[in-house]
DNA sequence: TTATTTAAAGACTAAAAAATCTTTTTTTAG
DNA sequence: CTAAAAAAAGATTTTTTAGTCTTTAAATAA
């Protein structure tokens, strides 16, 4: 559903929610190692994010990314729009550009509900909420899943 | 979500259990009009979906494409494994691979009972029913809409 | 039997997504 | 001030998806 890009760029911004702050921060080697996830191409995602201000950045030694206290306000949804743009969410599973609730496709009152949902959790989250949540909860970011909070 | 060949696919298959049967065949070139779908793009597919024996064809003059009472039996679930294949269907929206209700990725609590509802409705009902319904309620499957319900 | 109509087959091209590689710039520790 | 460490920039490659074009084969109507 989502890109790859996109997957890796959520992935990406909650793990540095969970791992860094200013006094923090972590380079994309690492990172990537972490997520297991294409070093250059994570690469260019976070440079992207970082110049639509939803990563935070300096160069150098002890440089790297991480998320500054204002950068945790933002949404999931935020990081969606950067990357992937919003089409997949308001487009008809089957294509249709006509697809409404008024001229629905056989399957828009099953697929739209849920679309509403996600949206929504997207959308009205912020970062630290959900990284409020993995901490709490124990949900998974990375493939090397658990490892990520037992930190 | 799904790839435009399943997509196309998909409102071509819905579109022949409306259109067809084997007294009442209709052309590629017809279908892809209809439906606005590149044509030899959508060839290609009803050839595909012909060799999986998901719809019937005959050459020559006063042939083409149609469903016979058997492949109205088939549900929509079958023109997605052969087209797209499952994988978009049990894999985690994050990508994560260890994605579980014991191990659940952030959103998979959102996501999953969404793909199971889906699935459901893909899998359990035939196009015959899906016809039907779409008959009945007048759901839409072309751009060219209410076409396709008025004849 | 032959011309016409249609699908089948397969080679080909184009565009988008995914991923990599190389060079430049900035920062800072020493 | 300089070397090293890191991100930024941008050009390049690879893979996948989308779509086209051309030829062949089958069926049927005349």
């Amino acid at each position: 559903m989502l890109s790859n890009a996109c997957q890796y760029a959520i992935r990406a911004i909650l793990f540095l929610g969970i791992q860094t702050d200013e006094n923090n921060k972590i380079g994309v080697k690492q990172i990537s190692e972490d997520l297991e996830t294409p070093q250059p191409f994570l690469a260019k995602l976070l440079q992207q994010l970082t110049k639509t201000n939803l990563v935070s950045s300096t160069k150098g030694p002890n440089g790297g990314f991480y998320l500054s206290e204002k950068d945790t306000k933002n949404s999931v949804w935020d990081v969606i729009k950067t990357i992937d743009g919003t089409s997949k969410f308001d487009s008809c599973f089957l294509g249709l550009s006509q697809c409404t609730d008024e001229t629905p496709c056989p399957v828009h009152f099953i697929v739209s509900p849920f679309k509403e949902k996600l949206l929504n959790s997207f959308r009205d989250k912020t970062i630290e909420q959900y990284v409020i949540e993995i901490q709490q909860t124990g949900k998974i970011i990375s493939l090397k899943d658990f490892d990520v909070l037992k930190n």
